[in-house]
DNA sequence: GCGACAG
DNA sequence: ATCTTGTCGC
């Protein structure tokens, strides 16, 4: 799949939406909001764009975790080749509140996205699917190296993902996109609010003191405040959760293991 | 036209 | 992201 999970519209132009919506209830659980297809070649540039806007109308910025307070949390990162002509994906699952490792998947796939800052999802995406489909337990929560809702369209890497995969994300990234960087009291716990036009789309967080501060936003069906919450409930000891850098570490030892390097 | 620009 | 070793500092 060239992982942006939405149906390229067969019908021609913008035509209508889909059919009829799924009844509204209380959060679906093992639903997906939207089916995951798998595509015969990436998206071009417009073609990911539209499909951007469509997600983004999905977003949902309220807290909606099928436990809470969380068991399990999941990271996902990716790594590539040298040469640029590989990606490598990994999911690393801790428990919590003791952030012990109970699963991990890794999965490898060709580059086929450009890197375009905006669209980073097209790219990273598959193959984090890929990854994330190998997964034999259900975390509550993903975090994702990227942006969720701090981005020019309210729809980053963790809020595609979020949507696609029906699940609570957020998006931990370590530089503002489209916007100015804001600084953070020098405290750990310290937060400054991101603005995009007047909403509050995410907001800079000091997750160690004298180490520079990581951008979070939520992805989907997450507050920002309780995105926050789990970041810095799962990253103490070092700038980034430990989700991540469990996700991080896999994603490179895939790509020693693959011998491509 | 020039700069900015997640990983 | 990746190319790259050691080095200064807590």
């Amino acid at each position: 799949m060239t992982g942006n999970g939405l149906e390229q519209p067969s019908s021609p132009g913008e035509g209508g939406r889909e059919g009829a919506e799924p009844p509204p209830g209380p959060t679906p659980r093992e639903d997906t909001a939207l089916p995951v297809r798998t595509f015969a070649s990436p998206p071009s540039l417009d073609a990911a764009r539209r499909i951007q806007r469509v997600l983004a109308a999905r977003v949902i910025r309220e807290d909606r975790l099928p436990r809470s307070p969380p068991q399990l949390i999941a990271g996902a990162d990716a790594a590539y080749s040298r040469d640029g002509t590989q990606v490598y994906g990994a999911v690393a699952v801790l428990h919590c509140p003791d952030l012990c490792p109970v699963d991990v998947q890794c999965a490898e796939r060709p580059v086929e996205f450009p890197y375009v800052p905006g669209l980073f999802a097209f790219r990273e995406g598959p193959v984090l699917l890929d990854a994330w489909k190998q997964l034999a337990t259900r975390p509550d929560i993903v975090i994702l190296h990227g942006h969720g809702t701090i981005h020019p369209e309210g729809c980053g890497l963790a809020s595609h993902l979020g949507i696609l995969l029906d699940v609570p994300a957020i998006g931990v990234a370590e530089r503002p996109l489209g916007t100015v960087a804001v600084t953070p009291g020098s405290a750990r716990g310290d937060t400054t609010p991101v603005h995009i036009g007047d909403r509050v789309a995410g907001c800079a967080v000091r997750t160690r003191a004298g180490v520079r501060e990581v951008y979070v936003s939520p992805g989907h069906r997450i507050s920002l405040e309780t995105a926050v919450h789990i970041v810095l409930a799962t990253a103490s000891r070092y700038r980034m959760p430990e989700p991540l850098r469990a996700a991080h570490r896999h994603a490179v030892e895939c790509r020693a293991k693959t011998r491509k390097e």
